[in-house]
RNA sequence: CGGGGCGUGGCGCAGCCUGGUUUAGCGCGCUUGCAUGGGGUGCAAGAGGUCGGGAGUUCGAAUCUCCCCGCCCCGACCA
């Protein structure tokens, strides 16, 4: 039977998820620590994801520009919480020359002691500094607002601890970057791109998400407040899916972004800065993948369906094949991702374990028998369930059962949230409820800095968001007993 | 940065405590051939290792000692 490829989740859940990312080749382990190889599997889906984002952003008014990856040392230091946000996680550029020396029978390199910068160069953590140091020559005039900017980039920010996808120290991601002319507007803004967030996670990923608020202590380091999306893994924890900041005019008065309004006064810009990451596919793996391995959302799947023959002998092997490509091209033509798993020397029931683990959505299976029932065996990765497809039915049967699977992923994952997400207002409870089943902790809370550390201390639990939507519910914070405005979501967090 | 674990063919490990019958072995994978083919296929033949690095102890080191390096996991920090 099965050889275990995969630790499975209940036993370890940190071994789990990274069998699944390593075992469905999205990733692997770089010769540089913290860092990862995203291989093309993982990339194929992070294209599929960059292209969903990417297409809604334009849609929203905002142009793709491209800011270089080196800042000067001195921009980080103009706003004085940015610095205090960053500083601690930054790779610097000192040199721009390595030099050989002679170093017994070899060779090594060092940097060229004549090739120091006089200014050290910062590799981007965030782009804001140097963006709106543009923004500052470029914006002149009511009329240049608002300036509505995106950028795909890298950017590395030196992590102590790193994950697969989760954490990595480079890491993909989109930035945007926006000024306008009223705090009204910035703050439209910053909710409007929240919304295409979360658009993208619930009907794109299926992942449900919450949204709202960041409190003081957790906001963008430099931000008036930061909005965001938190989803719930697995292992019940919260992982951040994305934010959206509105930056006030804090950048505005550091970099001298400035414009003059209709009537004449000179004002400083409001602005706003949203970003996501490669971590939303581990949020992804985080949110729907089981013990055999990555289950995918039919929108996201790099290979929606995995056409794989079986044959008996070199005769039935050809027809068999043949009738394979033929229901391959005809999916392809419907406009799927498909692929025919005709390679031989392998075991139909190897390649099901293989398509399984790299969690493509549909499973055909094509054999002798099917063909002469004139139908293909379907297979969902979500439920193993198997139905037979008439074959003059099937480009709309697997579309219909693409469909359902995204729809049941989405429901799969809600009702996993609500499970283990509690309303709890006495601090024993609380504090025994993080670790034992785990999950998001609707509790009243005062909104202090102090107390929201005292808890983190206590539990590890952390605010991951005040909901917008949260009803308002005066009551005592489950930790100080103070007045409460209402409850706000606590989880231990990725 | 603290705590724990681990470095032995591509991967996972055994051997180490008690140094020498070890020419360093096993499973998986890989290559070739034949068979097989509706849930991880079988047989046969092969390729592949300066035992993480350095120094030391010893007649002799994968094995003992010291130093260094790297990785993974758990905490503090963070998208």
């Amino acid at each position: 039977m099965a050889k275990e490829a995969i630790t499975p989740r209940a036993e370890d859940p940190a071994r789990w998820y990274t069998d699944v990312v390593l075992g469905a080749e999205l990733a692997d382990y770089s010769p540089v620590k913290g860092c990862m190889v995203i291989r093309p599997h993982g990339y194929a889906l992070w294209e599929l994801l960059r292209d969903e984002l990417d297409r809604r952003i334009r849609a929203t008014g905002h142009r793709n520009a491209y800011f270089p990856l080196f800042i000067p040392q001195s921009f980080l230091a103009r706003e004085a919480e940015h610095v205090e946000g960053f500083a601690k996680e930054c790779a610097i550029v000192t040199h721009t020359r390595l030099r050989a020396v002679k170093d017994g029978d070899g060779v090594r390199v060092e940097p060229d002691p004549e090739s120091r910068l006089e200014e050290p160069l910062v590799v981007r953590p965030t782009s804001e500094t140097i963006m709106y140091s543009m923004f500052a020559k470029w914006i002149q005039s009511y009329r240049d607002l608002p300036l509505l900017l995106n950028q795909w980039a890298n950017i590395v920010r030196w992590e102590m601890r790193t994950r697969l996808f989760l954490r990595t120290t480079e890491f993909l991601w989109q930035e945007g970057h926006t000024a306008h002319a009223t705090s009204q507007e910035a703050e439209e803004e910053v909710r409007r791109m929240l919304g295409v967030y979360r658009e993208v996670a619930e009907e794109v990923m299926a992942l449900p998400v919450l949204v709202g608020r960041k409190t003081e202590a957790q906001k963008f380091a430099g931000a008036l407040h930061t909005y965001c999306l938190e989803t719930m893994t697995l292992d019940r924890k919260a992982l951040q899916a994305g934010t959206s900041h509105h930056l006030g005019q804090n950048f505005a008065r550091a970099f001298g972004v400035k414009f003059q309004d209709a009537a004449g006064q000179e004002q400083l810009v409001w602005q706003t800065s949203w970003g996501v990451s490669t971590r939303l596919v581990g949020a992804l793996v985080m949110g729907h993948s089981d013990d055999d391995g990555l289950v995918l959302p039919p929108r996201l799947a790099p290979v929606q369906v995995a056409v794989v023959p079986i044959w008996k002998g070199d005769a039935e092997r050809t027809r068999i094949c043949e009738a394979a490509h033929a229901a391959g091209r005809e999916l392809r033509e419907a406009g799927l991702r498909v692929e025919v798993d005709d390679r031989d020397a392998l075991r139909p029931g190897f390649k099901y374990h293989e398509w399984e683990l790299k969690g493509v959505p549909v499973r055909l299976e094509l054999g002798p028998r099917d063909l002469e029932k004139g139908q293909v065996v379907a297979v969902r990765r979500d439920d193993a369930r198997k139905l037979p497809i008439p074959r003059p039915a099937l480009a709309r049967g697997v579309r219909e059962l693409l469909d359902d699977i995204q729809g049941a992923l989405y429901r799969r994952a809600l009702a996993f949230r609500q499970d283990h997400t509690r309303s709890i207002d006495g601090w024993d409870e609380f504090a025994a409820f993080h670790d034992d089943p785990g999950g998001f902790a609707r509790s009243p809370f005062c909104g202090g800095r102090a107390c929201e550390e005292a808890i983190q201390e206590a539990t590890r639990a952390t605010v991951r968001v005040i909901e917008f939507d949260r009803p308002e519910e005066p009551g005592r914070c489950v930790r100080c007993g103070g007045a409460a405005e209402g409850r706000v979501v606590f989880a231990r967090a990725y």
